[in-house]
RNA sequence: CUAUGCUUGGUUCAGAUGGUUAGAACGACUGCCUGAUAAGCAGUAGGUCGUGGGUUCGAUUCCCACAGCAUUUUCCA
């Protein structure tokens, strides 16, 4: 047997079958880096139209986990795709740097700033700790293979920064948004200090617990509040109870709050305290009489709570009335359906205080003992002066019984003693004094929210939200540059002005330069009357004003952003905080849009967490399938809501992956040796088949290209996948296969196939470049033709030859997938092997039928098979058999002919020339002869 | 406890002013090919569209409740 295999042409390409891209995308990343194409990129899209993506600032502490590599991942293929559609996308990567979590850090390695080490030389070693986090998350996060400044990030404790965040104060100040006022806080009575909520842990405490009277001021006011005639008021004292476990709170009461909604009750019972009327829930009356051991009593009258809101009462041991609020926060779980109400000591006491405009008084000095002008109690211990206030009750005639409880406490997390809610002094940025919140909200209805509904959620958030807190006492921070007076506690009444010339000082010096300041320095001759606050700011405000430190201070970029992009958290973080401070500062939202996405999840939905042993590292994953593996996950999943990964998501993703490198490298391998300047076939000389998938691929560009717009990633990657198997894998080249290889290397037939195919990876390697980072450069490295160093300089390829069809495809695509169930049954039956061994005859009529004649001949092509033949509906013979589409009628058989050892058809021709004996007829001609010609397939 | 969102075959996604047998692809299974070969092609089997109500001639699609999950938030006097 001759062999023929030289005369056909074959695939060939160096571009090897497996990505191998743990190995290899890090000699790849290198390469972006020694070209520096990040800033090539820029420098190709110089003067273009900007379009900026602003990085929120991940905090720098601990290794990148999966959400981070899900948002810089999300950022980069829209970035990347942006750049695609011309538009100038500088990407300028940045880092949250102040806070606790980093002081915690740092308090580890070295002590408490003040203890064991000065201030100075703690948030020095803050500022080396947050430096070398950065550094190694900048690493992971190139890795992933995003393109960006990374040499040149923004960090909120650069020296600029800092003193821009400063200024960014000082406009807020400037705007009359910062007021001053107390708020309780955790307070650690061993620390004397405050405590963010991530420092307080729960534990079970035993507590006293107490029922104190509190007596109505006017009898008649009470009972005038009660609905119709009251016949029988009773008779001794009458008086509200409340329950309490904190009996140190009672000198800080300032109401009593009821719910609006429960019903109440006037009681008449008697102990040996004599006779008396008490004020109770009426659900909770029966089980607290019989805890006062009073199981005789009659209900005299009963009430709902709204209708004593404003009834005076007397505090339990002080001169002072105190009043009947209401909140919702009054329950009926225990207690008597009455709360004292402390604003100094708790948060909710605090809010319905604010409410009502109760004076929020603390008589609790730092170090937990009442202070010296606290009546009775002054200088005791809050913890020890329970039991002389309990005695103080009892003398009084206002406790009705004391037990004890237990119940779960707040403790601080590393004294692990019980910590108690104090008011102390703090700095707020007013949502209602100037207008912020309602221009908040305007500013939201002004945002693009994807999805959607995050403008309605910012919205309530916003709209519920109490003042912001931004002041702490802590180490690590930007100050809260600012002068009080000392016996107003007034801001200096030129407080822009100071805080400019602070921010001078901190941007020469960072942040010490503020806490090392002399006031007099600033302040000349009146320094002496205004005390320097040293409070910092919440670090929230840091990343908030990142508009205006950024944004507006960088010439790299612009204000506003055209796109915030974080997890579905930050609607209530830095989405937030940015909104609040752009509109303090010039009433205008800081982002034309915003994204957010979900968080990942494992297979089932659940979250990640250590125990549930669920958590998947980005760098394992990088370490093991690659970047790109990663990347095409991230696109291929819906981010609106939660993204679900596993091991064997992954491998789907991997095995999905290689379809899509696969179909590129069998493009490229059919391309070997085409030289797209001068083997081209012009638009008019192409075969039908090839002119039809241009057109598909155009079609398909569109929509492709409309879905990076949308930020529709998943349909992207399911677009682009079902394209590589049954556009291209299942029809397209399956069916070129035959002109590919048996067909002279330069005729025309070919070469329009060539040309379909050049057009197609220059387009496609396009759409895999903002997703396949990795793998499209690689590609790009394979393909023919002269062109520019990086596939990431382009634009959109546009040179689709603009041809046109008379599109009987769809029809055939129908009847083909009929032939191939035909098939599948003779080869079931053992007939035949490959379709190549069968013939087809199809009975149709009407448009089937003009579909398919319009192929003639070259129909076998389309369908493989060594002959394909189409007759007229009524010629059809009883062994036809009737396919799924009406009208039309199939019968396949295998074929007698002998296979031509060439093009593997089975042709009556076979072997007609003596010279090639093995030969069919057509492989013949183009083996020795001029070479076929074709026009459909 | 608050607010928001999600729930379609083993996996990732489509879908419809509500209307005939709910679509793909992957994976699985069964074969074919050996000229994309740790590849390629074909066929087959998988879903009562989270649960329960309601509206309707008819709901997976609209409404309500519930459950689970996620983010968020509050509280435990």
């Amino acid at each position: 047997m001759t062999d023929y295999k030289d005369t056909l042409s074959l695939p060939k390409t160096d571009f090897p079958m497996k990505g191998n891209l743990a190995r290899r995308e890090p000699d790849m990343l290198q390469r972006w880096q020694e070209q520096d194409i990040y800033a090539r990129i820029r420098q190709h899209r110089a003067g273009r139209k900007k379009y900026i993506l602003h990085d929120g600032p991940p905090y720098a502490n601990g290794d990148i986990h999966l959400g981070h590599a899900v948002n810089k991942i999300l950022k980069d293929i829209i970035v990347k795709s942006h750049s695609l559609d011309g538009l100038d996308c500088p990407y300028v990567p940045g880092w949250d740097c102040h806070g606790l979590p980093i002081e915690h850090q740092v308090e580890k390695k070295i002590g408490k700033a003040g203890a064991r080490v000065d201030a100075r030389t703690f948030r020095d070693a803050c500022r080396e700790y947050a430096r070398k986090q950065i550094a190694r998350q900048n690493t992971d996060f190139q890795r992933l293979g995003v393109l960006g400044d990374w040499d040149n990030p923004y960090l909120t404790m650069n020296y600029r920064t800092e003193a821009d965040i400063v200024r960014a104060l000082g406009r807020m100040i400037e705007a009359g948004h910062l007021v001053r006022g107390f708020k309780p806080v955790y307070w650690c009575l061993d620390c004397a200090s405050a405590l963010a909520e991530a420092e307080v842990e729960y534990q079970d405490k035993q507590s006293p617990a107490i029922d104190v009277c509190f007596p109505v001021v006017d009898e008649d006011d009470l009972f005038g509040r009660a609905p119709g005639q009251c016949e029988d008021r009773g008779e001794g004292p009458v008086s509200v109870v409340i329950w309490t476990t904190t009996p140190w709170t009672l000198p800080g009461n300032q109401g009593v709050a009821f719910n609006p909604e429960f019903e109440y009750v006037v009681v008449q019972c008697e102990s040996q305290r004599g006779r008396e009327r008490l004020v109770l829930a009426e659900k909770l009356a029966t089980s607290a009489l019989h805890r006062y051991g009073m199981e005789d009593y009659r209900v005299l009258t009963s009430l709902k709570g709204t209708d004593l809101e404003g009834l005076q009462l007397q505090h339990p041991f002080y001169a002072s009335h105190v009043p009947v609020i209401l909140g919702d926060h009054v329950t009926l779980e225990t207690g008597t359906g009455a709360v004292h109400t402390s604003p100094g000591h708790g948060v909710d006491d605090f809010n319905v205080g604010q409410k009502y405009g109760l004076p929020v008084s603390n008589p609790v000095a730092d170090n937990g003992c009442f202070r010296d002008d606290t009546e009775l109690f002054a200088g005791e211990h809050v913890f020890k002066a329970n039991s002389h206030i309990i005695e103080v009750l009892i003398d009084r005639m206002r406790l009705l019984v004391e037990t004890t409880v237990l119940h779960s406490y707040p403790h601080c997390w590393r004294h692990k003693s019980p910590v108690i809610f104090r008011a102390t002094p703090q700095w707020f940025f007013s949502m209602d004094s100037r207008g912020l919140r309602a221009g908040a909200l305007t500013a939201i209805g002004e945002v693009r929210w994807t999805p959607d509904w995050g403008s309605q959620r910012i919205y309530d958030m916003v709209n519920e939200r109490t003042d912001w807190c931004i002041s702490r006492q802590r180490t690590w921070g930007v100050p809260i540059a600012v002068f009080v007076d000392r016996q107003s506690g007034e801001l200096h009444p030129d407080s822009t002005r100071l805080t400019e010339l602070a921010a001078q000082k901190i941007e020469q010096s960072g942040i010490d330069g503020w806490f090392d300041l002399d006031p007099a320095e600033l302040l000349g001759e009146e320094g002496g009357s205004y005390e320097k606050v040293t409070d910092i700011l919440d670090v929230w405000f840091d990343s908030g004003v990142t508009h205006a430190t950024v944004l507006e201070a960088d010439g790299r970029l612009a204000f506003p952003a055209d796109l915030y992009l974080e997890g579905s958290d930050q609607h209530r973080g830095w989405f937030q905080s940015s909104l609040l401070t752009s509109v303090g500062i010039r009433n205008q939202a800081p982002y034309r849009g915003v994204l957010t996405h979900g968080f990942t999840v494992d297979a089932k939905g659940m979250k990640m967490s250590k125990s549930l042993g669920n958590v998947i590292a980005p760098q394992k994953v990088m370490q093991t399938l690659g970047a790109d593996i990663l990347r095409l996950w991230v696109s291929a999943t819906d981010y609106r809501n939660e993204m679900n990964v596993s091991d064997e998501i992954l491998k789907r993703m991997a095995d999905a992956y290689r379809r899509i490198r696969n179909t590129a490298r069998y493009l490229l391998a059919n391309l070997d040796r085409f030289d797209p300047d001068t083997d081209c076939v012009s638009a008019g000389d192409m075969l039908e088949l090839d002119k039809w998938v241009l057109l598909e691929t155009a079609r398909l560009q569109e929509e492709i290209i409309r879905a990076y717009g949308e930020f529709q990633f998943h349909l992207i990657y399911q677009k682009l996948h079902h394209y590589c198997v049954v556009t291209l894998g299942g029809f397209y080249l399956d069916i070129i296969k035959d002109r590919m290889y048996t067909l002279q290397r330069r005729s025309l037939a070919r070469r329009s196939a060539q040309t379909a195919m050049y057009h197609i990876a220059e387009a496609f390697v396009r759409w895999l470049a903002p997703v396949l980072s990795f793998t499209a450069d690689e590609i790009w490295q394979h393909m023919p033709g002269q062109r520019p160093e990086s596939v990431f300089l382009e634009e959109w390829y546009q040179e689709f030859p603009a041809v046109t069809i008379k599109d009987h495809w769809p029809r055939v695509i129908r009847v083909r997938e009929e032939v191939s169930r035909e098939l599948e049954c003779l080869r079931t039956e053992g007939a035949i092997g490959s379709s190549l061994d069968a013939e087809v005859q199809l009975y149709c009529s009407g448009a089937d039928r003009i579909a398919l004649d319009y192929l003639g001949d070259e129909l076998r092509f389309v369908f493989i098979t060594s002959s394909a033949d189409v007759y007229g509906e009524t010629e059809r013979p009883d062994d036809a058999r009737q396919s799924e589409l009406d009208g039309l009628w199939i019968k396949v058989t295998a074929s007698a002919h002998a296979k031509c050892v060439r093009c593997w058809h089975r042709c009556e021709d076979t072997g007609v020339d003596p010279a090639h004996p093995e030969l069919c007829g057509r492989c013949v001609l183009n083996v020795t002869g001029a070479g076929e010609t074709r026009h459909f397939a």
